[in-house]
DNA sequence: TCCTTGACTCAGA
DNA sequence: CTCTGAGCCAAGG
């Protein structure tokens, strides 16, 4: 799959992102954008722009997932899961669920009460 | 060669 | 909260 606009290193990026997404404790998510700003910008790009697209080449490396990346944990800002049905939705949704995460009616989930600190605001320590 | 299609987010109404 | 439009790049038909 095109990877809109390929960071200056595809694999080392996409090698960070699931760095990151391994880091996220089960029960919780993520959003492409909040992982995409744990994620450090490529130089001469304006931070509002990166926020944009680097949530769709965080997208672009969960393609790729490898085994042991909770995929399933990111989601996208509305709180929703990216992937249409028959692609991966179900399996995802069913996935968060088995963690505790409760969907909506609309199938939406309560980013307000299920969005990860991020791993520099544990929610042990 | 042109056109469509992507695991997205933000701002405005 | 929901809906619309714009932003950027590469591969496949």
């Amino acid at each position: 799959m095109p990877g809109y606009s390929s960071p200056p290193d595809p694999v080392a990026y996409k090698n960070k992102v699931w760095e990151i997404v391994r880091l996220i404790p089960a029960g919780q998510v993520a959003t492409y954008g909040q992982i995409a700003a744990l994620v450090p910008a490529p130089p001469g790009m304006p931070a509002r722009d990166y926020q944009a697209f680097g949530a769709r080449w965080v997208g672009g490396a969960m393609a790729a997932c490898p085994p042991g990346v909770p995929w399933q944990r990111v989601i996208n800002s509305q709180g929703k899961i990216s992937l249409p049905e028959g692609k991966g939705y179900e399996e995802q949704r069913r996935l968060l669920e088995e963690e505790g995460i409760i969907f909506d009616d609309r199938g939406r989930i309560d980013l307000t009460r299920y969005r990860w600190s991020g791993p520099g605001n544990p929610p042990e320590a």
